[in-house]
DNA sequence: ACTAATATGCAGAAGCTCGAGGTATGCGAA
DNA sequence: TTCGCATACCTCGAGCTTCTGCATATTAGT
């Protein structure tokens, strides 16, 4: 049985957003794009991903415009807006506290 | 602005049965004990700590019984079971997964 | 009396997931 | 060649879980 984790509610935000500031991507190739680099470990359905993108979008993070992909379909384009690479790096920096915070936790023993 | 983070959907559960894991403690203190060991990056209303406890004990990861705390009030005292101690792990393994994977695009670049 | 410690419950909002539906392109098979 | 299926790509809606805030209650210590 394979052991996706579901991803913790605002996660997803973050990389996605990470992803973008990449380079323009179309939705389909973000999922694409984080289940490899990731070795299979995140796994992002279309039900969640779009969603998320729509978010982002009326949020003002990212801007798309219907583009021609690599296969000849037309696809959706995001990019980052100024905006958009403000709020990565307030999530980026909101992760590393979180992680190390847990971290943290999760090595602590009986000791103190 | 206090830069205080919202746990992401699932972690406080991680959260609650490592700190239990430690010794028998009643919920207030958890919420305490989490913020004091994370130095406030971790602040855990009571909105959100006690429907995770109830959630816990339902799913029979947690007992608890009533004693005396230390200032002489009745407190619930929580405890891991078996099954808890269980959930622990998996759900440790599972947040170095993710956490060690978010990294990893987190440190992404256009390299590849 | 007032505050701190400790617990419960509910209402609301946000996010994730599933599933169903829709279009276009290309490729293999009849 | 033409049918059909797979793949790439997007949208929408319903349902569930979880987080959070706010209101409420009890007991202990000052």
């Amino acid at each position: 049985m394979s052991e996706k984790s579901d991803l913790p509610q605002g996660t997803l935000d973050l990389l996605i957003l990470k992803t973008v500031a990449l380079g323009p991507v179309h939705g389909y190739a973000i999922a694409q794009r984080l289940q490899q680099v990731s070795c299979d470990v995140l796994q992002v359905p279309q039900g969640s991903l779009y969603p998320a993108l729509h978010r982002l979008e009326n949020r003002g993070f990212l801007a798309a415009d219907w583009q021609e992909s690599e296969t000849g379909r037309e696809a959706k384009f995001y990019r980052l807006t100024k905006k958009g690479r403000a709020q990565l790096e307030t999530e980026a920096a909101s992760w590393e506290r979180l992680a190390q915070a847990v971290g943290l936790i999760l090595r602590m023993s009986e000791g103190e």
